[in-house]
Order: C-alpha cells, then structure tokens, then sequence
DNA sequence: CCAGTGGATGTTTACGTAAACATTGCCTAG
DNA sequence: CTAGGCAATGTTTACGTAAACATCCACTGG
C-alpha cells in the first residue's frame, strides 16, 4: 500500500502529495479549461449544454474532455446545485413479483427525468427496521423518497424526513396523510365478480389473500359488496396465503362444494393452485366452474387452461409514483390524495357462461 | 417562476435572496456550532464520532443538532472525501427471480458497510443500451459498479469506466477479463445427473435452457460432460426457454419416450411443466419417471410432487459481490478471476430408484 | 515554581462546480 | 463615426464538510 506512493522522493510538491492520497479523482474542470485554454466557467456551461458558446470553443473543449477523460463529479455537482437529482426507494423486501415491476418502472422512469434510484431495503418489517429506514435516509443523497410498503408497517414507523424531502408511497391506501400511487384494487375486484355474474353465475366464491395484507382486504370488500349491490349472498371466504400451494389446498375445498360454480381469486398464483385441484377433481373449467385472477402474471397466459384474470399495471403505478414526487419537489405541494391506477380485466378461457 | 422571488421587495439581503432560492437546504454545521457555542470543527468530530471530544461537549453539540434537525450534507461529505459510499447496480432488467434475489442481497450487504446501492437499468439488452448504461455511470455518484448480466451482452459492450472505478460481474463466465461471482453452475448441474445416475437410471434426459443462455449451455456442458464421463449416452437435448409453458411442451413430448425414466430441467419453472405434461399422460412422477429441477425457488416445495432441485444461494452470490467489489475498492486490485458458489442438492420427492 | 506534555478546541483551507457579476470586443443604428 | 447593445467569455465567490495545522489550557514531574 505505502509503496504507491513513493514518498521517500524528497521533492513532493503538496499537490503531489495530495494526488497521491486521492489517486481516484480524475481530470477537473480546470484541468478542461487550462488544456482548451478557456476559463472553468465556459467548461461548465459546455458540460451542461448552456448557450453562449461558439460552436468552435465548444468543439475545442469537447475535444479537451475527451483527452483527458474528464467526468462531471456529481458530488460537487450536488453540493453546488443543492439537489442530488435521485430518489430513495424504501421497499420491504423484493419478495413480491408487484413490488419488484413497480421499481423496475421507478427505475426506468426516473432515469428518463434524469434521475437515479437509490435502493434501501428494509430486511425484516419490524417497526424498528422501518424507523431506521427512514433515519438512515436522512444522510442519504436523496432529493426525493417513494415507498413500497402496505400502509400497516407505514402506520407504525415513526416518520420523521429531512425537511424539504417529498414522499409518496404506493401500495397503500393512507390517501389521507400521505400522497398515494396504487392500483385500483376494488374497482378490479368489482370488474371481476361483474364479469362473472354477468355470465350468469349465482353467485361468486372469493379465495382471499391472507389477513395481514391490505390489498387483500380491499379486494375481498370489493368483492363482498358488489355481490351485496347485486343483491346476491356472499359465500364463505376462502382463505389462502398468496401461494400456489394454498391455492391448491383451497380448490380441494371448494371443488366439494356442488355449487360452486365461479371463483374469484385473489392472485394468479393461487387460481394456479386452484386449476389444478379442480382438474385433480374432475371439475372442468371453463365447463363447471370459471375461475378468474388477479395480477395478470406473465405465466396466467399459460395456465390450462389460460387464465381469465385483472391486469394490474405496476408500470404505470411505478411511473406516477416518479412522477409525483417530481412534481411534488417542484411545487412544493404538501397535499394529499391517492392516485388510482385502473385496471383491466383480460378475457382468456378460464371463465364461460354458467353450465345447465 | 419569477414570482416566487418577490423581487420587488427592495431590501432583501443577498443572504436572505440565497435561503429563498433555496428553501430545502436544513441546518449546516455552522448553524449547530454557533447554536452549541463551538466551532464547526468540533461539530463535525461529534458527526463523525471522533475522539477528542469531551462528554459535555458532545451532549451539547448533540442537543443542538437535535433541536435544528441537523443532517451532514451527503453531497459536502462525498466532494470533501472523494467517495460517495455508493455502489451501482447494472442489470439488465429484473424480470429473472435469480437477478431479483441477488440484487436484493447486494442492497442489504451494502447496506451493512454502509453502502447505498443504486440501480442502473438496461431497459433494453442491446449493445447501445449497455454502453449508455455505462456511460451515464461516469456522471453518476458510485464508487464501484456491480454487473448483473450475462455475458455477451457485456462482450459486445464498449466497456469505458471512469478511472479508479472496480467492477464485478456476477451471472458471467468472463473470469479471464473481470472479477466474477457465479452460482457454480457446472457442478450443480453434474450433482444432479449423479444423484439420478446414484438412483440406478441408465441415462439422464435434459430440458434445456434457450441457446442465448450462457447459464443454460454451461448446464447442458456439464449435463453432457458427467453423462460422457459415466461412460452413458446423452440423449438428443430437449430445448424449453425457461417458462413452465415450454416445460409443459417439452414434457408432453418426453412422455413419449419408453426410455426416458430421468429428466433434468435446467430451471423449476420448466419442471413444473414438466409434471403436469408427465401427470397428464400419466406417467407417475417419481415412479415412473424421475425429475430434478434447477434454482430452489420457493415454491418448488409445494409442487406436486415437491421437487427435488438444485439450490442456488443467490444471496451468497450477493454477498461476495459486494465484498469483492470493496476489497478490489481497498487494495485496488486489478487481478481477475472467478468465484464460484457452490450449489447444494435438496433432495424431496419428485425422484427415486429407476423403476424395475 | 516552571518547562513540558498532551488533550480539547479553534482556524484555515481545499474539494469541484455553477451562479452572479464583470469584462471584452464586435456589430448596428442614428 | 460613435454610442449603445449584445454575445462571448472571464473572475469571483459560496455551497458544507473535514483534513491539516494552530492554539489554548490544565496538569505533571523535576
């Protein structure tokens, strides 16, 4: 290590020296200037395309730049402008195939405002983890934060941002103190259990997600009152954890149940789970019960047969949420209010009319 | 825009003029020394945790940082030491689970040296895509670079890094130009053709990958190789592209062979098509015929039969990314080569004794 | 009693950039 | 022909932090 630097040389001048330790920085502006001979100044105004340069010093200090390999350093960059031109991202794991699309498209989206995503995952969904989540943020370089996280382990975090950082949440329902992106998880829910009365169906079985989750919940309401509205008895719930697995377990149930002829699931994974109890029964589907999803994973069009399901856009969710802190940052808005995204019901042939 | 200035007020200070433009910038450290009656010097000991510092002195810097809701400005911290403590992810989008898991191990090591991670993402695997990526880096805040890709999309790529800035590369074979972390994937693909050839098979089928797939041929390599090595015949290669759909394909052809009484899939999402297609033509799974998979993904426990597969500790692969971009960061280090993590067999029910 | 020592704290400075202001020189209108 | 104006470029300064160096003071040992 100490042999890089050579130090015995007894002629080191400081700048030398200070080099040495920092041996990472590269070429600076006034390096750009002094090889095109012009001032740092017009290297900056060149560096970000501003006017008032003539074409020929433009060419000159380009050509400089690339010789010397010159690179902006963002962090004098952001000291100077007072703005990090990136966005915090706090998400409880990336466990779920919702949340992780939805970043995809944070990501992409913020990269085309010229922005960068900064990632901090928050391991365990305790509220301590949460609450640490939110403090490290604060010596972060972040102008900007968007969170992934179910509005209950949001509820419990002592929040508390740097002044001037916006925050907007997704995947939530806190419209009330927070600015929320979210999908339209009812108005899904409704469209689904429509769809299926609409074929003529009695009525309609739901095998819910599991209680901890929000979104479970809204759809299960949706689901519960639209067959309510429709002046219709809701049967039991059916309850699974998201899993396949569950799914599977849940269909051996409900494949007993002689009029059950329509099935409203809550994700895609489980009406996997669901196809193939019933296929294991001898219940056909479409031809004794219908089955429709929700999430519209890329496999549902696979499925046997290929599933009926609600189109959730986690990229439009994504963008919005880029967008509204933007948005949020230059207007300074401490409003709230929730964004729904809406959703779409893709008809593939897991649903038909009601048999006899 | 302008009338936010209110510029017409004649008085205002330059000071005052400067705060206005600038409404999100907190309390400084000379705002918590003048408040503590000490010198920001002192402040910055107490931020930094340094020694030297008397307890009443530090309780008193500490109070006032508390009542001014001090934070140490990233930007001011990263220009001074000429690091940003930030390391950035080039992937090429998360649509694998593999990526989507590494990724995640990346943030929460990162996280525990105190890194930040921030993502870089490919929209689009095309040359140009990958070279943009790489040349948006130089502007970007990260002291190192993490790829997540294979590697001829990266081959092809004009890989110009600012200086002093390491690389890793995981989910490559490129250990002769970058250091690369890598699920070993030839030995977990030979430990699953000798666990079937253990349980008496005289051959082993395989479901391939797609040939894009540098992940894939390396799989069907050490398939052929430990079949050849065993003195067997490999039969003729089956090709899916990953999907449980190809899988499905694939196994309905399968079926038909007489022979065939052992397949491994290069991935658990193909093996799940797999059992359905063999279940479907009734073909008993492990009975009749016996099947490995690739990955370990959760649910390949739940499947019917629950499958025996290959792990890949995704999370280890992580881990050692961002160790060795660190120690490379430290030692600055230019010496190539690969790290391979090893796989592990989980042995459950989808294989037995050949039959007869 | 005083020089010496070392811990606590203060002062100066530079990191690389870009805003604000200053200067130069050429062109045009009167 | 010259004042005025504008475009191109240069100079100064501050952003917030932390390293390096300077200072102060209390205590110790001879």
């Amino acid at each position: 290590m100490g042999t890089v630097n050579g130090e015995s040389e007894p002629g080191g001048t400081s700048r030398t020296r200070r080099r040495a330790a920092r041996p990472r920085q590269g070429a600076s502006m006034a390096d750009v200037a002094q090889l095109a001979g012009v001032s740092s100044q017009t290297v900056s105004r060149v560096s970000n395309g501003f006017p008032g340069v003539t074409e020929d010093t433009r060419a000159q200090v380009l050509a400089a730049m690339r010789e010397l390999g010159y690179r902006p350093n963002s962090a004098a960059r952001a000291l100077r402008r007072g703005e990090f031109r990136t966005l915090g991202v706090i998400t409880f794991s990336l466990s779920t195939m919702g949340n992780i699309r939805t970043l995809e498209a944070i990501a992409t989206s913020a990269a085309e405002h010229g922005y960068a995503v900064t990632l901090l995952p928050v391991a365990v969904p305790t509220q301590d983890e949460v609450n640490g989540a939110f403090s490290r943020l604060g010596e972060l370089a972040v102008d900007a934060v968007i969170v992934i996280m179910e509005i209950h382990l949001l509820d419990a975090a002592t929040v508390s941002l740097p002044p001037g950082v916006q925050v907007v949440v997704a995947d939530s329902d806190a419209g009330d103190r927070y600015t929320v992106v979210d999908t339209d998880q009812a108005g899904g829910a409704r469209d689904a259990v429509r769809h299926l009365l609409d074929l003529g169906h009695d009525t309609v079985w739901h095998l819910a997600g599991p209680e901890g989750s929000f979104a479970a919940q809204r759809r299960a309401n949706a689901w519960r009152t639209t067959l309510t509205e429709a002046g219709r008895t809701p049967p039991p719930l059916v309850r699974g954890d998201w899993s396949a697995e569950s799914g599977y377990r849940a269909g051996l149930r409900l494949a007993d149940e002689p009029d059950c002829t329509a099935v409203f699931t809550a994700n895609d994974q489980m009406a996997l789970g669901l196809l193939r109890a019933l296929h294991e029964r001898g219940r056909r589907v479409p031809d004794d019960v219908s089955v429709i999803g929700f999430d519209d994973i890329p496999e549902s069009a696979s499925f046997l047969p290929p599933l009926t399901t609600i189109h959730q856009d986690f990229a439009e969710v994504g963008r919005l949420c880029v967008e509204g802190v933007l948005s949020k940052m230059r207007e300074g808005g401490a409003e709230h209010g929730t964004t729904l995204v809406p959703t779409r019901l893709v008809r593939r042939e897991s649903t038909a009319r009601r048999p006899g």
